[in-house]
Order: structure tokens, then C-alpha cells, then sequence
DNA sequence: GTAATGTCTTTTATCGTGAAAAAACATTTT
DNA sequence: AAAATGTTTTTTCACGATAAAAGACATTAC
């Protein structure tokens, strides 16, 4: 099968968008940067276009015939790279219970359940390998540690130290750096979604993820701004899995940002401190109660690759 | 040519200098805990030794004939795994100068160059992509971000707060704890080596690493221990390539480790912040001195990958 | 009956191959 | 002549295939 089109299909879905908002299409070159992708893949999405009659095409002159129907869209789930679906394949079965840690984790297995080739689960492994949940036996499978308790610990250390001297480098920022506005827009932001809570709760998730890495980024540390990759997946699994109290805690969440961010507008490295602090505990609270207390380190010679991949 | 045996080679030449050593051979299970093989591989090892007159082999007796002679070990060069070659050869360019920032990476070039398929490319450079020196442009090229003066500081700010931190663990550690015995074989090793430096110095390199990995492990947390792969992989090669000096930095280096370990000895947490200080201070200045002035970020759209394999 | 050896099965490591996508080059249009 | 379009080449991505290595099962030895 080689290599699926999903760039295509997804670049395409999206300029169909476009399509319909801005009634016309650029050149070519312009194209492919707004949606980025190739001059190659633009020119299928503009020759498909034609075909559809959504376009007339005639070298520079791109007539829109029509506007977008919904039919006129690939599916969603054919415009997922291959990494993306093996990612939540896998995050599924490692969340959905059964995944206990010392457990191996086979490569062919994995790569019949999902449908795909052995080499795309090993390349997904090794780049997954990073976050600290699997280890790989040299010649041999990999061994998943497990999400436990130790592992929340180990993250959200780092985390507290990575975000504490983030913050402190983010107030002594000049006032006239760009990330004064960026941090006003969050701020306006924030505030709609308080005000909106009760409703737009689950929007917080992402907001989260904007403002800490804004933070993060002002350690101009590549170090410090790549963990919070670490950071932002098991936050983002760990909010689709545990829903209890969601609202509640985003409610909490929200108004501690507010002070945080306040608390960085004062530039006082002081009161920096505290509310960074402040929201660091929390989060670490959220993410520790989610934790089962079963989920403890396994005898390590525990063989159950059959159970973790019938999840 | 799918997959080289050099796991097979590599165990034989080992099972080679134990049979030297010990002048006999235990159980197939026992020989492959030994050498960290299957039993599949032992008993190729075995064929090979009866074949070549080193053993006779009958089922549970196996009679040693001879020693092992110098032709009877495969060539290093063939037990070296596919990623020890790629990355032996990426670091080779990337250090022998002309690697600039921001210049592009081409997978196939590079496999075509080592001699190795491009799969085997691509996993290494993935793995290698936690070490920040490279990043991936999502459906096209790698982009070399250079061993830069930035790099460095990165590099040294995150592993002065992690060295800090271990060590402050590993002061606290309590007094029976087995790393207190770790601590002192250490130090024995490190007077050796500072009596007979004029000779000795390149042994060092070695030392240092087992030393600060002790330290590291203190922390419990596997991001620490294991961010200091990234700082052991620069060191390594670091070492390789600038030996201006290195009996001198290292004789220095060797006090300083002395030092740390009568602070570490003390278990006095301001001792010990001094000492580690210290010690961060001066492997700092010594990285940092190596690099170039003139190597700084570029244009990012310079296309040299030509210039970079050609090395 | 435990622990070894002998045999067979499964998994991992690596390659070559082919389609998708990018990139480079050539030609035309404004 | 700058920027677009048209065409060709190169590279990335993903697969199936195959030998090396690991692992599982069966049998024998002590």
C-alpha cells in the first residue's frame, strides 16, 4: 500500500474551507504556503477541484463555480497521519486499563491490531520512547513502565522546576518584548472562558497548553520548550480519560492562571513565585488523584503482551 | 542483506576471552546470561568453537582444546551494531567542520554515504532527535540546529539544575544506603588515577561518566537519569574531537571530583552545593571554549546538504 | 523433578521497492 | 525580470520480505 494521500485529503479539506470563505484561490506558491504543503500536492487539490466542478482552472485564472457541499470533503478520519492513529490506537490500550507496568509490548502484535506495517510501530515507539513510559530490551521488545504514581512524580517535578525558572526568566522580560501583548491576549481569553465556564469548560484544555508554552518559551531553552511535549500528552490523554469533576477543576484552573498571569504583569519575581506555585500544586493534585492506587510497579518478569493488546 | 550478525560476533569474541580466562564453559542458559544472549545465539557460538578446533562438544561436556588465538576473534569493526556505525559516522561530519546551522539533513544521502539502508537512517535520526542538535520538518528534510555556543548553554543550564539537585538527593541519602560503598570504589578510582595522571589521563572520560551517573541516580527521576545520556553523547564526542589541554583540564578535573566527594562524604548540603558548583563551573568553561566562535546560526534557508555529507 | 539440551516458532532488524509529496528545473505569462 | 505555470527528478513514507536473534516448547540427562 505504501504511502497513504492523507496530506492531500487533509490540505484539501482545508482549502475547501478557505474556498468558501474568501470565495477565491491564489496562486499556486501562495497556496502551498497557506496550507502547508508542496506546490505538488496544491496542484492535485486544484486539479480535483476542476474535476468536482467547484473550480474552473485555467493556468493563473481559478473561477469558483460554486461553493463548498459537505460531500465535497474527504472524511475526517481518512486526513490522520499514520502517526496519529497509531499514537491513539496505542494510548487507548494503554489507558483503557489491563496495561500494567512491566509489561511487554510487541511490535508485530501491535502493528497486525492497528493494520499497519511493523516499521511505522517501531519508528512511533522510539519517538514515543521519549516520554519516559516504555524502555526498549536491546535486541529484543520494549517493556512498558507503566503510567504509575512514581511517574507522575518524576514529571511533575521537572515540571515545577522547568516552569518556576520559566516564569522568573518571562517577568524579567523587557516590557517592550512582543510576549506582553501575547500574554494580554490570554489574558482577554481567560477571562471570556470564566465568564462562560459553565458551558465552555472543556475548551480549557487547550488554552492551558497556549499559555504554558508561552511561559516555557521564554527560558529559550530547547530543553525546557521540548518537555513540555512530555507536559502536553499525558495532559491531554489523562483529560480524555478522567472526566470526573472536569468543570470544576477548570473553573479552579482558570482563575489561578488569572492570578498567575497578574502575577507576571507585576514583573515582581516574588509574586511570581507564589502563584506559579500555587498552580503547579493544583495541577499536580489533579493529575495525582487521577492516578488508581492499583497501579503500582508489577514483578517486572510479568508477560502480557496477549492482555495488553486484546484491550 | 537484511540483518547483520554482529550480536553473534561480538558475544564470540567475549566468549573467546572468558574461555582464556576461566579455561572452561558453563551451561548454554548460564553462557547466555554471561554475555547478555539468547541460548539461539550461545549455541552458534559453540558450533563455531567446536568447528574451529577451540572445544570439543558433546551435549553437557564441553572440553576446552586450545586457547584462543589471535585469529580466531572476528574483526572488531564487525561487531559493531548498524546504529553504532550511523552514529559514528553523522558525528564524524557533523564535527570535522562544515556542518553548519540550519543546513538540511538528507536521509537518503546519508544511507547511501554510510552504505546502509535508509530505514536504519531514519530510526537513528529519530532517536537522536532528543539530543536538540536536530528537527524535523513534518514531511520533508531534517534541519541541523549546530553544536552552537547556544547549544551549549542550554545544555549546561539544564545540567547544572539537575546535577544540583541529584546531589543535594544523594547527600540525604541515608547512611546504610549502598551508594555510600559506590561512592567510596569511585573515589579509590579517582586517587589511582590522580597519581598516575601523566599516563593515565585519558581514562578520565570514562570515570567522569560513571561518576556523575551515580550521582544522577540519587535523583529517582527518570528524565534526570536519562537526560544525561544527552550530556554523556556531547562529552563523548566532545573528548574525541578537542584534545587541546585534556591532560591538563583533566588532572584539574580529577580534583574537583575529589573534592565533590569529600563534600558528598560530609553530607553537609552546603559543602556539597559548593563542591558541585564548582566542579559545573569548570566543565561549563571547558565545553564552552571548544566551540568556535564563528560557528553561530546561519540563514535558516541555506541548502548545504551537499556540503555536509561531502565531509 | 529440576535443569540441561534439542527443536520449532515468533519477533526483531534491515533491506529493497513503490507511491505520495517535496523540490528542482524549464518554460511561459504578465 | 519577476513570478507564475508546466515538467521532471529526488526524497520521504510505508510496506512486505528475509535473515538474525529471541523465545517457547519438547525431550533428555542427571
Amino acid at each position: 500500500m505504501s504511502k497513504s494521500n492523507n496530506v492531500y485529503k487533509d490540505a484539501f479539506n482545508r482549502c475547501l474551507r478557505l474556498l468558501d470563505e474568501t470565495q477565491s484561490l491564489p496562486s499556486e506558491p501562495e497556496l502551498g504556503t497557506l496550507l502547508g504543503v508542496s506546490r505538488t500536492t496544491v496542484r492535485s487539490i486544484l486539479s480535483r477541484m476542476e474535476e468536482t466542478g467547484l473550480i474552473a482552472w485555467n493556468k493563473r485564472n481559478k473561477t469558483v463555480l460554486r461553493g463548498p457541499r459537505p460531500e465535497d470533503f474527504f472524511p475526517e478520519e481518512e486526513t490522520d497521519s499514520l502517526a496519529e492513529i497509531i499514537e491513539r490506537s496505542f494510548m487507548r490500550r494503554l489507558l483503557a486499563g489491563g496495561a500494567e507496568a512491566g509489561m511487554q509490548i510487541n511490535e508485530l502484535e501491535l502493528a497486525r491490531e492497528i493494520g499497519v506495517g511493523t516499521t511505522s510501530v517501531r519508528e512511533f515507539l522510539i519517538r514515543f520512547s521519549r516520554f519516559g513510559l516504555i524502555e526498549k530490551r536491546r535486541n529484543s521488545h520494549w517493556v512498558l513502565k507503566g503510567f504509575t504514581r512514581a511517574f507522575a512524580l518524576e514529571l511533575t517535578e521537572i515540571r515545577e522546576m522547568f516552569e518556576l525558572r520559566s516564569a522568573a526568566a518571562f517577568a524579567a522580560l523587557p516590557v517592550d518584548s512582543a510576549v506582553w501583548a501575547d500574554l494580554d491576549r490570554l489574558e482577554v481569553e481567560h477571562r471570556q472562558l470564566a465568564s462562560d465556564i459553565a458551558t465552555r469548560f472543556n475548551e480549557f484544555s487547550e488554552l492551558d497548553e497556549r499559555f504554558h508554552r508561552l511561559i516555557h518559551r521564554a527560558s529559550h531553552n530547547r530543553f525546557i520548550v521540548d518537555f513540555y511535549d512530555v507536559i502536553a500528552m499525558i495532559f491531554h490523554y489523562h483529560y480524555q480519560w478522567n472526566k470526573a469533576e472536569e468543570r470544576q477543576r477548570n473553573e479552579v484552573a482558570v482563575q489561578e492562571h488569572l492570578a498567575y498571569i497578574a502575577a507576571l504583569k507585576s514583573r515582581d519575581p516574588g509574586k511570581v513565585d507564589i502563584a506559579c506555585r500555587k498552580h503547579l500544586k493544583s495541577a499536580r493534585q489533579t493529575l495525582l488523584s487521577s492516578i488508581p492506587e492499583g497501579r503500582q510497579a508489577q514483578p517486572p518478569d510479568v508477560t502480557l503482551s496477549g492482555t495488553f493488546a486484546q484491550a
